[in-house]
DNA sequence: CATAAACCTTCCTATCATGGGAGGGAAAAG
DNA sequence: CTTTTCCCTCCCATGATAGGAAGGTTTATG
């Protein structure tokens, strides 16, 4: 039941992991470099194609791939402190968190100008009131008007021949 | 105090975009070509700036480019139906509902499984033993074990010599 | 005025994760 | 044996953004 060699296909539908991925894993280090049959063909072992997995389910929740080189590293390490493997997690789930608030702060100002917004006929329209003339975002740092001392940008006195 | 007109440097500061994406925007189409000066400097208008704010802050609420596109043609024209703004709107608060959704999903996960880890000097980790072996992962479709009617995949019984 | 600083130009590269496809060889199925 | 399926490598594309090099322009300063 358990096939001990599987070409990159058969490791690909085995581990969830596209082809094209697996070989991108193996330029990038993720993986060592598989072992060839005569052919040319990569070969793969359950073992490797249980590596795949696990990179599989780390990208499916949302680790990237430096995380996941690090996570591989602890998985191997049979002496690894789970400390340290906690401390990534929830490293990540920080992360997580600030993109989280990060969209609900945009789905909060959409949802809030679409009330606002007849949504008929009329040209008149809040949402593009607003992008025109941010007033009330939510963008923590608009340095709007923040122009760092320019030289007075000559063109507002001189705009030549504009060709 | 508004300046009739921009150098490109002057112009991403009023904006709050960058210099690098408004030569981008004009090359993907998105604004059209800026004139130029006699030195081949970009020239843009007061009018122009505020097209580039208005796109910077529809970036900030996360409108992708292609939606930009849109909401910069209904912007200009003075006799768009405020139904079809709303209409984006609303789809793009869709998106975010759903990136929303994954991303709290990943992060419920990862937070029952760093609950149930010690987090001290001891190896075994939960975090690892799921991303090893997916149990009761939030992923919606995990084909796990879904291969497809695959050739035997030969390698299986004739591994040949492996150079 | 000459020179240096600040600014602009184009073109190339990179990021991150992923996929598509071409051209050509190898293996399995008929 | 022929056809189909699979694999190989190499190149290109996505989306939004940034970095840098090489070289021309403008402005400020001595």
């Amino acid at each position: 039941m358990e096939q001990p060699f599987f070409n990159i296909g058969s490791a690909a539908d085995a581990s969830g992991v596209s082809a094209k991925m697996i070989r991108h894993y193996e330029e990038i280090g993720l993986i060592p470099k598989a072992k060839r049959a005569d052919s040319g063909y990569r070969v793969y072992s359950g073992h490797e194609v249980h590596e795949l997995r696990f990179i599989r389910q780390a990208r499916a929740l949302g680790f990237s791939t430096k995380q996941i080189a690090e996570l591989l590293k602890l998985w191997r390490d049979q002496r690894r402190p789970s400390a340290r493997v906690k401390q990534l997690a929830l490293e990540h789930v920080r992360e997580l968190d600030e993109k989280i608030a990060e969209l609900r702060a945009m789905k909060a100002t959409l949802e809030h100008l679409a009330k606002h917004c007849h949504g008929d006929e009329r040209p008149d329209c809040p949402i593009l009131d607003e992008l025109a003339a941010p007033k009330s975002t939510h963008s923590r740092h608009h340095h709007t008007d923040t122009a760092k001392p320019r030289r007075p940008s000559v063109l507002s006195r001189k705009p030549k021949r504009t060709f």
